[in-house]
DNA sequence: GTCGGGCGTTATGCATACCGAAGGTCATGC
DNA sequence: GCATGACCTTCGGTATGCATAACGCCCGAC
């Protein structure tokens, strides 16, 4: 699936174009949670017409971010906080795995502080989509070193499903700061090689954002 | 003289009723892995035109049972055993969550032996289709009592991945004994509220599960 | 004033038709 | 025998049209 990359798309399929086209404006709200989608305008938008776009929300809604009601369309879905935990559990079931099959070592840790540098490089509430990219390639570094291929795509989904919720928070200075502290520490259990003080700074770090994007998720109940 | 009067479907969507076809036809072998679809032949095959067919194309294909090359078109996933070890993996690990949510005690346990007796009574070698239906009713009655929604809607994923494979196995007649058998010693645990017992023997027969289709994986390998 | 129903507008779901392009196939020529 | 090129199939995409269901609005009744 990978939501990610593929930045130089010259060769890109339509679909393909809109599906990260909607993805993106769904993590950066320009799509919010409960909204509806108007296919007529958001094709004549991305230049294309109603049937690759309506391939990409069929897509979507595979992918659990957007739902669809017969005769009546597509809007985004809106998850309570019941929801994200759930998603938040079978993250942490999942990519446990992943780490525990992943190679680590002096070389990935390396790799890892690289990523951790640029990020801090990047004020978070200034370019947030920056900052996201950077933050989930950290993630992903490790991840993708895992050779299970199928364990590794249901993550990434996972990871998207609950990325409009994590942009509510990512930006705020005091949360980059930890960030990164964090970070640090799953740095320092990956040059060590120490799998099981890993996965538990892995888990407190993402238990710390699971709380946040709860929290974050409370206070956007408005209207 | 809209298409759904022919089949008398008229409640549900087009792209609804490619999806049940074209999964069925994979659960079914009417497609295999690997085969390619022909998107017109099997658009004339189920009375629709190619929009709606595509549309629920897509949604296969982010469901991982459907894979797509530009150009070329979908065809039907082809998974290594690693990619089904994989898929076992998940669905352990998240069908543990759900059990351990899931409440348990006399009346699921009396549900579940009446789901086991109408399952004894189907002769899953002249009928595997109804087999295979009784089947996931009995492990989904528990799994639907999880309040877990989004990650039974996972396992569901996981299940319906596999279900080619798994009906590769599911037929034979020693296997249906040993179902049979394994089913009642869950029922006992349900009974007695034992959750580490029943996720104890869950595992057990899920490792059998996973065993047979691996087997019948590495037999089926012909080409 | 408010509630409820009828009506028109709008958007969706789907079909048909058509086009360019990518790929595969087959035959031809060297 | 192998490369090459013409042909044809299929895919990806667009434009268009229409039937139907949903939404919104207005108006009348209470």
């Amino acid at each position: 699936m990978t939501v990610g990359e593929a930045t130089g798309q010259t060769g890109t399929s339509s679909v393909e174009r809109c599906l990260v086209e909607v993805r993106n404006m769904i993590l950066t709200g320009e799509l919010l949670p409960g909204e509806k989608v108007h296919q007529a305008d958001l094709a004549a938008q991305l230049s294309v017409s109603r049937i690759p776009l309506r391939e990409a929300l069929s897509r979507l809604q595979a992918e659990g971010v957007l739902t669809h009601r017969p005769n009546s369309g597509y809007q985004v879905s809106r998850f309570s906080s019941e929801d994200l935990t759930e998603l938040y559990l079978m993250r942490r079931l999942l990519e446990t795995e992943l780490l525990r099959s992943a190679p680590l070592g002096a070389q990935q840790a390396d790799r890892l502080q690289e990523i951790n540098e640029r990020l801090r490089k990047v004020d978070a509430s200034t370019d947030p989509e920056t900052y996201q990219a950077i933050n989930h390639e950290f993630h992903f570094h490790l991840f993708d070193a895992s050779p299970l291929r199928l364990v590794r795509e249901e993550v990434d989904r996972l990871w998207y499903r609950s990325g409009f919720y994590r942009s509510l928070y990512l930006h705020e200075a005091p949360t980059a700061l930890q960030v990164l502290h964090e970070h640090g520490l799953i740095i320092d259990a990956v040059r060590d090689e120490d799998i099981e003080e890993l996965i538990r700074v892995t888990d407190e770090h993402r238990k710390g954002t699971e709380r946040l994007a709860i929290e974050r998720l409370g206070r956007s109940r408005r209207r």
